[in-house]
DNA sequence: CTTAAAAAAGGACAATTGTCCCAACTCAAA
DNA sequence: TTTGAGTTGGGACAATTGTCCTTTTTTAAG
């Protein structure tokens, strides 16, 4: 539940050293919004070390987290593409490093660097694929359910994420969160 | 609701000219199966005409519906990256005309002809794009809000797509779906 | 034309989840 | 050290959605 691509960031830190004009490196706390939903950006980001979340908000407010962002995963490059203001927003859940890489040089390398090309054209692939048993083990599945499958797949999520979060990344509410966690615990 | 890339279907057509080795066309019939979840293949597909589901079952038989496919969207190309079986399932739903590559030809496409690569990373942007708002707003808002919104999006889904799809697609049951059609009946 | 199967519609009840509260606790800023 | 905001936990009730079942309508096959 907390993606990562180690094969990409190795490659990045490569890319970085070759191109130390490319790659800008920035640091950012814990809760920092480093993108925000709706705006327009020029450059996108690779994470070096760190975790953030990435969420649609709605007129309400509620956000709906989509993915926990570990090492080597990208936000901000959909934009490339479409040319689009940022879909979602990202904010920093611990400290985290990034490189900042602008969306010209981006391209640059994607139409000369195979390699990189190769890197992306997977990264994105694997976003596609992934969202999908997910959401469809959440639909069909009961809360509790979820909980058990989200501790095989990362066992101390409750240690690093806080108990909102993990509510929105279920899209339920707090109070159901709370509630499951309880019944878990008399199985036991 | 229903997908489609009319940039890509119309590049591959000029493409199957080009090149007719890579391309084979071939016809499905309403309701056959084009690909099957967890099997193994060496093609891929873009459809020229119709209409598909593209769904995971689980073990009860369950189907959740991922994306309704039409003109122009590929599947199946998941797997030149990941190397995976398939993930998903890819049915008819409308008698379909399809072109079918080989990995292989894919991939050798996608490394010598640079608008191509673009335009497959373009559409697999706009995958992972599209997913996130409708998986977001499925989550947050209520079962009529949902139908409102998909009558908006693609104003007669009623008359291509059974109700029982329109609920696998909304993650509901076919119950809840007809309560709440009648419910937005009753409201005009 | 007949018949079987699939699709559509909905009643009755149970289970799940959300909403609206309030209370306890933590932690950082003043 | 106090204040207040943010996090956590949970009671009580309402609303939503699912399950199970039956009936009607439509469609496709023989």
């Amino acid at each position: 539940m907390i993606r990562t691509d180690v094969n990409l960031l190795t490659y990045i830190d490569t890319l970085s050293q070759k191109h130390p004009d490319y790659f800008l490196v920035e640091r950012y706390h814990s809760k920092e919004v480093i993108l925000e939903q709706d705006k327009r950006y020029q450059s996108l980001y690779i994470i070096k070390s760190g975790i953030t979340k990435c969420y649609l908000s709605d007129e309400n407010g509620k956000e709906f987290i989509q993915e926990f962002l570990g090492k080597g995963m990208e936000f901000g490059e959909l934009e490339v593409f479409s040319g689009n203001l940022s879909f979602c927003s990202i904010e920093a859940i611990s400290d985290v490093d990034v490189y900042k890489i602008s969306h010209n040089q981006y391209t640059e390398l994607l139409e000369n660097d195979p390699v990189f090309n190769r890197l992306i054209l997977k990264s994105m692939a694997t976003k596609i694929g992934y969202k999908a048993p997910r959401h469809s083990f959440q639909q069909s599945y009961s809360i509790e359910d979820n909980i058990i499958r989200m501790h095989q797949i990362f066992p101390n999520f409750e240690q690093v994420l806080s108990k909102k979060d993990i509510a929105n990344y279920m899209g339920i509410t707090l109070r159901s969160l709370n509630r499951a966690l309880v019944q878990l615990e008399k199985g036991k």
